[in-house]
DNA sequence: GTTGGTATCTGTGGA
DNA sequence: AGATACCAAC
């Protein structure tokens, strides 16, 4: 339980963690393996900062997702109350963009700027390829996508690109010479569409602070006396050049946590890098830096910790530590095999029901984790064939659908015409006579007159009818735009909805996915009701309203993680990456195939495989109690089957913290076994004890229809032998018998009768 | 300009 | 398998 006395706070702390909460005066970097009261750790820090004297608002906190910067605020308000707010906590992309809604104008940028999103970035790509007469096929709009992103993380302005003879090399190799002017075309027309993309909510706080206009540079750095940073290991060197920036100075304090792991790394793929760490104990060493290493974990039982850290020791480069629980040995690791993908959906879903009955587990103390979101359809199948609730993270967010997207597009367009792929979004949807052939002359004479397209909208050649269209269209945002000031966001959704006719186009259609389409629309309406309504707005301090342009700001660094999950109680699906910072009761970690995890994209070289393996390391820390690994060695990717190895990961994990009994299918198995001993590896010298031994013989075995099964009977199983059935509960369509096993260790065994194939004796 | 059908491509993670 | 690009017919 959180102590939320003030003062007695300290106490519940281990002596480590009471000085990383306690040496509030100079630079300090904490090493937190998974599950050592981090958060804690970070929200005592602030509390105590606040009592020893210095203001909420003085103190800037950032972490990853605006989940975990919730759950800090919610905690330091436990310990210090309302002040909580002040704190300046959030993400880095949700901080740095409150700023630059006051100092935009400063570099060039409107103060309602648009944020981009990853479409809209690709879909201005596209549009960039189409004007330069670039193929398609060979300037992949995602790799350009990266290229240009990890340039602006690590500080390399076009310019720099264009004489960067690396880079240059690099990309010739690629076959795709001209990034470096994409990357230029893609800077001028984002800020000439008044939007910042991603890394533009870092690049351009950057810049501010490097160009320094006004002397900003002082008036941050005076503002804010203390500084914590969560998941450093995360962060990229665009973002620690900016806490560099406003923390290493002349005669500063260097107040500044910061908080990581490098063994739980995983965002190198988007510009992280380990070296911040490195870089951060050089810069602050000659300020009297103080490590401090969290070792020991609250969170699993020992074999998970252990196994742990026996498969992290794979990778080459960490800092040393050595992660230890007392919560005492607990459950082995169980493995589940599975001939095909969907069969191990169903093996997981039928261990999920076992679990649940015979340790009494809530849906919310599971989650199902995978390496790529594509991955839960299969699971979500069989959690709905068996009535258990479940909510699945990421994937298509509800702010990705098309129809969401359209209205929010509409919004976007009325509070920032400039906005390019925002009206080229909405501008014939719903259908109003405003052809491809149009919308590419208004393009392009944009382009040649370096003007936006909303300026050009109307200097076209068209037809009459055409003409009379896109008047329609501008005049219709212009009035919403009138509007601005003095209708809230709801009234202007609700207007723009209607008056664009997608309301209208969302009811003709009918179908069942139409249907859904309407329900999202509304349901983006309701969610900017409750906005308006509402009190609980996240930049209050900046932007205390309730305009369409604050609510758009509120949610374009939102994510389906970060919306509320209602208090019912739903079994988790998430990708591993979701899953940081989580920790569950039961955890499984499916999918566990060379190629899909580690990922073949990451094969290639020693580091992609070093990430791969901390995110395993990550997946199986989120465990408390219960830790089960699955694989399929037939799986549909790509629409076609394919044969997997079992993952080197899972040959990592030394025997004894694996659960003996390896699982044996109903039928045919015997090739099954041998393969599995073969590939696994380190499993190769197992004992003749951990081999499954089938107990009856699969010729003579006749399974009897589930149904008739009755407590009582005496059944023979395939594996566990003959056995008498003591009783059998669960619902109609669910039913569980408990069976007496005569001659197997643990003899008592639940079966769900559903999947079981038991044989009736007598 | 729009519609509908076919060919082609593509495939991690997320603020 | 699903999304998108492309093309031919209305």
């Amino acid at each position: 339980m959180e102590t939320n006395t003030p003062g007695n706070y300290l106490n519940s702390l281990n002596d480590v963690q009471r000085q990383a909460v306690t040496t509030i005066d100079g630079p300090v970097l904490v090493v937190a393996g998974p599950g050592s009261g981090k958060t804690r750790v970070l929200t005592y820090r602030i509390a105590h900062i606040i009592q020893q004297g210095t203001a909420p608002w003085a103190i800037m906190a950032l972490t990853f997702t605006n989940k975990a910067a919730r759950e800090m605020k919610e905690r330091i308000g436990k310990v210090v109350g309302p002040q909580a707010d002040k704190v300046w906590a959030g993400t880095f992309h949700s901080i740095f963009a409150r700023i630059l809604r006051v100092e935009a104008e400063k570099i060039g940028y409107p103060s309602n700027f648009t944020i981009y999103d990853t479409d809209d970035t690709k879909s201005l790509i596209g549009t960039i390829l189409q004007e330069m007469h670039l193929d398609r096929n060979v300037y992949n709009p995602n790799t350009v996508r990266s290229r240009i992103s990890s340039a602006k993380s690590n500080l390399i302005t076009p310019r720099l690109y264009a004489q960067n003879e690396e880079l240059r090399n690099q990309d010739r190799m690629a076959k795709m010479p001209q990034i470096y002017d994409i990357y230029e075309k893609y800077v001028v027309r984002c800020k000439r569409a008044g939007a910042m993309d991603f890394d533009d909510l870092l690049y351009r706080l950057y810049e501010l602070l490097q160009t320094n206009p006004d002397n900003i540079l002082e008036k941050y750095r005076s503002r804010f006396t203390h500084f914590l940073v969560d998941e450093f290991q995360d962060t990229n060197h665009l973002q620690y050049s900016i806490i560099r920036k406003l923390v290493n100075f002349d005669n500063s304090p260097r107040n500044i946590c910061v908080v990581g792991d490098d063994a739980q790394s995983i965002y190198a793929f988007r510009g992280a890098t380990i070296q911040n760490i490195l870089d951060f104990e050089a810069d602050f060493k000659p300020f009297n830096i103080r490590v401090f290493k969290l070792e020991q974990n609250y969170r699993s039982t020992d074999h998970i910790v252990q196994a742990a850290n026996v498969l992290i020791q794979n990778n080459s480069r960490q800092i040393p530590k050595k992660i230890w629980s007392d919560k005492g040995e607990g459950h082995k690791i169980k493995v589940l095999e599975a001939i095909t993908d969907n069969e191990e959906g169903k093996r997981v879903i039928d261990t999920i029901v076992e679990q649940k009955n015979r340790f009494h587990l809530s849906n919310s103390d599971i989650v199902v984790l995978y390496r790529t979101n594509s991955q839960s359809r299969i699971f979500e199948e069989y959690l709905r064939r068996f009535n258990l609730a479940y909510k699945v993270y990421g994937g298509q967010s509800f702010y990705q659908r098309k129809e969401v997207k359209d209205l929010i597009a509409y919004l976007r367009l009325v509070v920032n015409m400039k906005d390019e792929e925002a009206l080229r979004r909405v501008i014939n949807y719903p259908k109003r006579g405003i052809g491809q052939t149009t919308v590419e002359k208004i393009g392009e004479l944009a382009a040649a007159t370096n003007r936006t397209m909303w300026e050009c909208l109307l200097e076209v050649q068209a037809g009459a009818r055409t003409a009379n269209a896109l008047t329609g269209f501008k005049e219709m945002i212009v009035k919403a735009n009138a509007q601005l000031d003095t209708s809230d966001a709801y009234e202007l959704a609700v207007h723009m909805a209607k008056q664009s006719g997608l309301l209208d186009d969302l009811k003709a259609d009918t179908s069942i996915e139409g249907l859904s389409r309407k329900e999202n629309v509304d349901g983006l309406l309701d969610a900017i009701k409750s906005f308006v309504d509402e009190d609980t707005v996240i930049d209050t301090q900046t932007l205390p309203d309730k305009s369409l342009a604050t609510y758009l700001q509120n949610i374009a660094l939102l994510t389906d993680a970060d919306e509320n999950a209602d208090q019912r109680d739903f079994i988790t699906l998430m990708s591993i990456h979701s899953a940081k910072g989580l920790e569950f009761k039961s955890v499984f970690v499916t999918g566990l195939e060379e190629k899909l995890f580690p990922s073949y994209l990451s094969m290639e070289n020693a580091e992609g495989m070093d990430e791969e393996r901390r995110l395993f390391y990550v997946a199986v820390t989120r465990a408390e109690q219960f830790l089960t690994l699955s694989y399929a060695k037939n799986r549909y990717r790509f629409g076609q089957m394919r044969i997997n190895d079992p993952s080197r990961f899972l040959g990592e994990i030394p025997r004894q913290h694996l659960e003996s009994t390896a699982y044996i299918r109903t039928g045919g198995e015997e090739a099954a076994v041998s393969t599995m001993s073969r590939v696994m590896g380190n499993f190769q010298k197992r004992t003749s004890a951990s081999s499954p031994v089938l107990r009856a013989d699969p010729k003579d075995f006749k399974p009897s229809a589930s149904e008739n099964i009755q407590a009582g009977m005496k059944v023979l199983h395939l594996k566990f032998g003959e056995g008498k059935v003591i009783s059998i509960d669960g619902g109609k369509d669910n039913r569980i018998a408990t069976i007496h096993f005569q001659d197997i260790d643990a003899p008592e065994r639940r079966i769900m009768l559903k999947f079981a194939k038991l044989q009736i004796l007598e």
